[in-house]
RNA sequence: GCGCCCGUAGCUCAGUUGGAUAGAGCACGAGCCUUCUAAGCUUGGGGUCGCAGGUUCGAAUCCUGCCGGGCGCGCCA
């Protein structure tokens, strides 16, 4: 139980009490009621909002019934004092052996510590990257990769069973194409000539293992064979390829999926078709014409066409959407419906990490499975574009000319650490700059050497405290703490907090936030060694008290880890 | 025309799902340090949270309407 629930507890308690005593009404509605620390330190540890909550539910008002809460608070031992504030908070000031308990608590917990039974096992399918099979991975995955896998992480530690899964779109024109440019390709390994790649085909120099492999693999049967012969062998292939080309991009990242899902599997075992019949057993589905697109120049032709359509538009979408192309074959979002449907029968939640240029297809994709799992949760999260700098100026890129900049590029010139925990430094709805020179740079600007230098410090303290301070005792007297060193137990003491508040928002980069405020209140009390060697961890003079200071410096260290696990980040032992 | 996202300090961004006097970094001002507890430290100024209403004990946060910016709006994927 965390620090914060066990209050939560004490709050009830004393609620109940009050019940019992006749005070409050036996059916009050307690709901609302939260502990929190304050934002304001100067206010005490924790802060209940309970009397201005409940004060209009029991016909009172706030600091008269703040007044009846807050003596109950005020008499447990762990409380050393609970005041009445504001409009009616009651502050609570805990004594410092609470603290000092938590301390003792992180280290025991260990890695343990911030993991929570918040999920109850729920299961949680995460599908994140689902880039097209078409070519390595460039920087435009990148952030939905990382975001997506520390997600998933994260809703781990916050106690939900976690699939990770990766959507493969093997079955619409794109990946035809990637079968002609791998024909090419063939033919080129064959000896001819081709020239330059037509407009239109996949130019990139990854597909000539491909075109070999396939020379070897079928001689020259098929260079002028019809495509129909060559289309689904050569297609196959290069998907296949190209997965292991993305899988070994991903590893480079760290991140592994449960599941890779085959959208043209999905079609080849009926799965739209079962979808559909859902959908049409409560009238969702019609054959209908859509309208004319707004977004069409007034001279372009159009001709409606019946088509059968989905009625999205109850479920909150703007038109209505069609499963199927006229020519009977399913749209990307019949195939999409339906694989929705299936991860929603394994799964009592579902995430989608989408690119934002995606945004305009999330009402659609939410009213399917609305219509189809009766309201199971499901959350799309946009994420948004990341712009390369170098040196401050914008990386240009082009696909058409494939000369965009891939992720693995990136991992290799400044890590994965570094990568991943840039992509972290932003709500992933909001854009980013990835400067190639600051992502990198030494200095307290950059969040990532920030933290990581925090946990360097305190290895550094590890590996010299022996030869530094010889006599030191065995046990560690955490009295000896004083307020401010006690002030980074209560901020790492925040840290299950920050774990499941950003679960439960499905937002990771809340994580790397916290970290760097937890990093810089670690390095404030470090710099005051600098000016008075009495407040350094280690002090030669006096074993005792630099025992407790370690027992401290380990505990924001296994925080700073925790975090940084979360994120998939390795922690650093020095700095480079 | 419609939909989605965004609008917080000069700049880049947080803001614990509705809490108390709205924060951090950069930049700017002042002082300190020249150091392996290194890759700076301390401190100060700086705000109509786009605008206007509404909801309630309480709004940057929720609702409505405007203003401004971005993206999207085909049987594509």
């Amino acid at each position: 139980m965390t620090l914060y629930a066990r209050f939560a507890a004490h709050v009830d308690a004393a609620l109940d009490a009050l019940v019992t005593g006749g005070q409050l009404p036996a059916d009050l509605d307690r709901k609302g009621v939260s502990v929190e620390p304050p934002r304001d330190p100067s206010h005490g540890d924790l802060a209940t909002n309970a009397a201005m909550v409940l004060a209009k539910r029991a016909g009172t008002n706030p600091r008269a019934l703040a007044g009846l809460i807050a003596p109950k608070l005020e008499a447990l031992a762990e409380v050393s004092a609970a005041e009445i504030a504001g409009p009616g908070f009651i502050n609570l000031r805990l004594s410092s052996d609470v603290w000092q308990e938590e301390l003792g608590t992180i280290l025991a917990e260990g890695e343990g510590y911030g993991r929570s039974d918040m999920g109850q096992g729920q299961r949680v399918n995460v599908e994140y990257v689902s880039a097209n099979p078409t070519g390595p991975m460039h920087m435009g995955h990148c952030r939905g990769a990382v975001v997506g896998d520390a997600l998933a992480s994260l809703l781990e530690h916050a106690g939900y069973a976690v699939t990770r899964e990766y959507y493969v779109n093997d079955a619409g024109g794109q990946v035809d194409v990637l079968a002609r440019s791998a024909h090419l390709r063939y033919r080129e390994a064959l000896g001819e000539d081709i020239g330059e790649i037509p407009e239109g085909l996949y130019p990139g120099d990854y597909l000539k293992p491909v075109g070999k492999a396939l020379a070897k693999e079928h001689g020259d049967r098929f260079v002028a064979a019809p495509e129909s012969e060559w289309l689904v062998p050569f297609r196959e292939a290069a998907v296949a390829a190209m997965l292991v080309m993305i899988k070994a991009d991903l590893a480079l990242l760290g991140i592994h999926h449960d599941i890779f899902a085959s959208e043209a599997e999905v079609q080849a075992a009926g799965k739209p078709d079962a979808a559909v019949e859902a959908l049409r057993a409560r009238g969702l589905i019609y054959e209908g014409a859509l309208e004319r697109p707004k977004s069409l120049d007034p001279h372009d032709e159009w001709e409606p066409v019946e088509l059968t359509l989905f009625k999205s538009t109850q479920f909150g979408d703007d038109q209505d959407r069609p499963v199927k192309k006229s020519d009977g074959s399913w749209t990307y979002f019949g195939a999409d419906m339906a694989y929705h449907f299936q991860k929603a029968q394994n799964a009592d939640q579902l995430i989608d990490i989408w690119g934002a240029d995606h945004a305009g297809t999330v009402k659609r994709i939410k009213a399917a499975v609305a219509a189809l799992t009766d309201g199971k949760p499901f959350d799309v999260k946009l994420v948004q574009m990341v712009r390369l700098l170098r040196a401050g100026e914008p990386v240009k890129m082009s696909k058409r000319a494939g000369n965009f900049v891939t992720l693995a590029d990136v991992v290799r010139e400044v890590g994965r650490d570094v990568v991943r925990f840039t992509m972290l430094t932003r709500k992933s709805d909001a854009q980013m700059d990835f400067d190639f020179a600051k992502v990198v740079e030494a200095s307290k600007d950059n969040p990532v050497f920030y933290v990581q230098y925090a946990h360097a410090r305190i290895r550094s303290l590890h590996r010299k405290v022996a030869s530094e301070v010889p006599d030191l005792p065995e046990a560690a007297d955490l009295s000896l703490l004083d307020d401010d060193e006690l002030a980074l137990v209560k901020l790492a003491a925040q840290f299950p907090r920050i774990v499941e508040s950003a679960a439960d928002a499905h937002e990771p980069h809340r994580v790397a936030f916290y970290l760097h405020d937890l990093a810089a209140a670690f390095h404030a009390q470090w710099n005051k060694g600098n000016d008075d060697p009495a407040r350094r961890f280690l002090v030669a003079q006096n074993p005792a008290l630099t025992r407790a200071r370690l027992e401290l410096a380990a505990g924001i260290g296994q925080i700073i880890r925790n975090g940084l696990s979360i994120m998939g980040v390795a922690a650093a032992e020095e700095m480079a």
